[in-house]
Order: C-alpha cells, then sequence, then structure tokens
DNA sequence: ACAGCCATGTAACTTGTTACATGATTTT
DNA sequence: AAAATCATGTAACAAGTTACATGGCTGT
C-alpha cells in the first residue's frame, strides 16, 4: 500500500511513465528501498484499473515505446488524503526485533547471545549510515530517522541485557534456595 | 515471514493446535498484533507441506476435534537459526512516517502541518502505551521497545520542523532577493 | 432453546519478491 | 558485433487481511 501511495505521490509532479517513477521513487528514498520494475507496472496496472490514473499518451521514436500515466481529479485527491493523514504508529510487537528477542526469551535459547550478536549487527550498520554522505537535505532527514531508530534499538537492547542479567541473578538466588531447602 | 517463524517457535514448547497457536502468539506480543485465525491455519498448512511441522494426531472428545502439530527435526533446526541469526535493521525509507514525510516535502503539500498532526497522533499512542499496566517482564519489554521508536519518531520530528522552518527562511530570502533584482 | 465460545477451515483479494521474456537503442 | 541500458511486461509464489461457512460443546 505504501509503494502504491508513494507512485500515485509521484504523479503528483507531472504525467511520468514506469521507468521513470521506479527510478524517481528509489532516489527519493536514496535507494535504500528499491521497487521492482515488476511492481510498478502491476501497481500502475491495478491503478488504471482503479480510476486512480490513466494512460495520457504513449510515446514512440527515441528509445522503446513508452507510456505515459498521468493522475486523474480521484487519484489526486487520494495522495492528498493519505499526506492529510498522519501514519499510525507501529503497534508494539511489530518490529522483527522484538519478535525475536521474545522468542529468545521465552524459550530460553541464549537471549544473552542473541542480544549481543543483534547488538553488533546494529552496530556495523550504524557505522555505515553514518559514513555515507546525503547530498540533499531531505535525505539527510531519511538518514537521520534510520539512525534515530538504530540508536533507540540500541538503548533497548542494553535495557533488555540488564533485565537478563537481572533474571540471571534472580535465577541463580532461586537455585540457591533451592540448595538451601534440600539440605 | 516473521509470523511463519513464531509459530515455528511456538512449537518448540511443545506440540500444540491452530486455536491454542493463535493464542499464544497473541499472548507473547501483548495482544497488539493479533494474527487472523485463517492465517494460521494457511500457515500451518504451508509448514506441513514444506515438512518443518508434522501433524501428530487429532484429539476428539472434549469439544471440537483438535489437531495437533509438532516440530519437525528441520523446523527446529529453522527455529535454532531465526533465533541465532540477528534482525536486519530496516533501511532508510522503509517507514510509512517517513514516506509520508518525504512525499509532503518533496510536493511541499503542507509539511509543516503533517508534522503536526504526526506529532499529534504519536503523543496520543504515547499516552495509551504509558497508561497500560504490563504484568510480566517480558511484555513489559515490548512496552519498552514501542515507547522508544515513538520516542525517536518524535525527537525526529522536531529536528524535521526545524529544517522545514530554516528552508521558509531561506525561500522567503530568495523572495525577498528575487524582489529586489526585479526593482 | 439459544447464545456464545471452541475449533477448523475456504475464498477472494492486495501487496511484495524473484525470476524470466522480449525487444529496441546506444555505446564500445 | 557485442554489451549495456532503456522500457515493458508476465508468471509464480509468499504473506497478510477480511469475510464467510461449518459444526460441536457449554452455560443459562
Amino acid at each position: 500500500m505504501s509503494t502504491t501511495d508513494v507512485l500515485l505521490a509521484l504523479l503528483v509532479a507531472g504525467p511520468s511513465h514506469g521507468y521513470d517513477l521506479k527510478r524517481a521513487h528509489d532516489t527519493w528514498f536514496d535507494r535504500a528501498k528499491p521497487v521492482a520494475f515488476g511492481q510498478v507496472y502491476a501497481i500502475l496496472a491495478r491503478l488504471v484499473r482503479d480510476g486512480l490514473v490513466a494512460i495520457a499518451h504513449t510515446e514512440a521514436g527515441n528509445g522503446p515505446e513508452r507510456t505515459i500515466y498521468e493522475l486523474t481529479r480521484e487519484g489526486r485527491e487520494r495522495v492528498d488524503a493519505w499526506v492529510g493523514t498522519p501514519a499510525d504508529p507501529a503497534p508494539p510487537g511489530a518490529d522483527e526485533l522484538i519478535r525475536k528477542t521474545v522468542a529468545a526469551i521465552r524459550l530460553g535459547l541464549d537471549p544473552a547471545g542473541f542480544v549481543v550478536r543483534q547488538r553488533a549487527a546494529h552496530l556495523r550498520r550504524m557505522r555505515a549510515l553514518e559514513d555515507g554522505a546525503s547530498s540533499d537535505p531531505t535525505s539527510a532527514l531519511v538518514r537521520d530517522h534510520a539512525i534515530a531508530h538504530l540508536d533507540a534499538d540500541l538503548r533497548w537492547l542494553e535495557t533488555a541485557a540488564a533485565h537478563l542479567s537481572a533474571a540471571d541473578a534472580a535465577d541463580a538466588a532461586d537455585a540457591a534456595d533451592a540448595t538451601l531447602r534440600s539440605s
């Protein structure tokens, strides 16, 4: 749904064709989350079917034939509605990171080890993001957003690790108690 | 994919049937991201087809007939592999929030207004999460993770707003320059 | 008798991923 | 002549959502 809406949004700037839309999409988000060409054409076909987009015309001549799409009035309204309403924040537990963490803890599958490895993976990614220079201000925003969330995860992993060692300590205490009682 | 892996993980604790797996899944993540029953059965069918899960037996008698599923050796290996590797951090630009923000900025569709509304939505959600008490330590972790990311978004929205007003100021300066030059 | 929960499934549809097929133009 | 790039598409599949159909058992 999100990719669909972004393609619609791209068409606000003017009619365009699939190939260009794909590339414009990728530049908007720093090439970090590219769309497949195939999906672009599939989405465009659906949008035409639903009356949000129409084929303006086709251009032959310089290069392969291009099919130029344009927004319909209904399509434009949909873009306005999309940008007009805030994104609803992801519900707790949607993230893959927390799903794995919870699984590791609840099943006792070396949660401490998991946290260590995850921390390393996050730090690697963080370094990669900090190295890459971002030219325009908007792509700097994109980068900052990603960094902010990596940072949030890293801090959260610290507290998770703390909870884990506290639980370990409690386990050790329990074990000690059990030993005392049984002796 | 993530839901599939969680269902597999749930089966590590022992054989179970669809209905119970659905409920166990929802409890793991505080009922915030429930799976549809339909999907659970669809996933289980695929897992059986792929040899990661097998039907242990069916229980009739007390209540409707239940189909009990259990992990195969291969299924268990898959769980270990899943928990054994860290989740790879989401690429920049994956988030709906940033997609809308970038669209609003790049198309000039009242980005400042968007940021204000988004901030309000996030604060509402934040308050809702802070109100709900969490019983066990693991679901407290789930809640903390969600809160950490809401917080990261809120901070990021501040910097986005700052960039926007800076850009506005620059625009105003440009406009002034243009006025001077043309006079 | 009837409501409500337990339990399993099917169907239709959207979105996304990967891979492949096709052909034209431009560059080396 | 060969390779790279432009451009459009199809096919197969995984995953998720919503809605519906079907029964059996439990409590009032």
